[in-house]
DNA sequence: CGAACTGTTGGATGTTCGTCATACCGTCAG
DNA sequence: CTGACGGTATGACGAACATCCAACAGTTCG
């Protein structure tokens, strides 16, 4: 069955400069963008493709959800992620309206 | 008289990337939070009560003006620096209303 | 069981970054 | 002119970071 997985911190505790410093990287940017539809994303899925190390993407998978930005499910052995979008919205309000809208270049 | 001093990147050029990695810093977030009021704040003011060596300050200027958040005006012998709202809000829209709503915690 | 699949963990490494200290430069006042 | 003021430039240093590689662990399936 999915059963949460990896702690995710209180979004009350969470440090906008914390969040902007995930998000300061062209690939975890892009993941947020990603994410930002709303829906849970497999982490083997071929919408990451770029070209790092599998290791490489749990560095910042994990980084993402230790800045509060994103929450990890775990059914059998894939890994789901999912914005934590309602939360975020509170807690930074326009914030990842204005990471997704970005343009990427 | 005053001139315009400092080179500003074309706002077209700038990534989203780059200005999140520019305010992904204590020190510049809190000056991008300062700034956010649209006047212009002269460098040496008594705002910047950061416990950093004088060196430090300009460094982190030249981080933002570099990134292309801001814009530095030479008057004599001080520096005037000041945002480039109307330019970023035209790129990036809601950003920086989302950095200054910002919670400092 | 054993093998493929999906990810994580623990180094190791090269780079970037924030900070300081010192020296330097243009500007204004006496 | 000479000194104080406002900033910049350069160099050094330690910490943080992105990346890779190899090894490991839980799950599913034959």
């Amino acid at each position: 069955m999915a059963s949460d997985d990896d702690p995710v911190p209180d979004i009350s505790g969470v440090a906008l400069v914390d969040v902007l410093r995930a998000v300061a990287d062209p690939i975890r940017l892009r993941i947020v963008q990603t994410l930002a539809d709303g829906r849970p994303h497999a982490k083997c899925g071929t919408h990451w493709n770029f070209g790092v190390h599998k290791s490489t993407m749990t560095h910042h998978f994990r980084t993402l959800r230790e800045a509060g930005l994103t929450r990890t499910t775990v059914t059998g052995r894939t890994h789901t992620i999912e914005l934590r979008r309602a939360e975020l919205e509170t807690r930074f309000p326009g914030l990842i309206d204005a990471l997704a809208t970005g343009d990427a270049a």
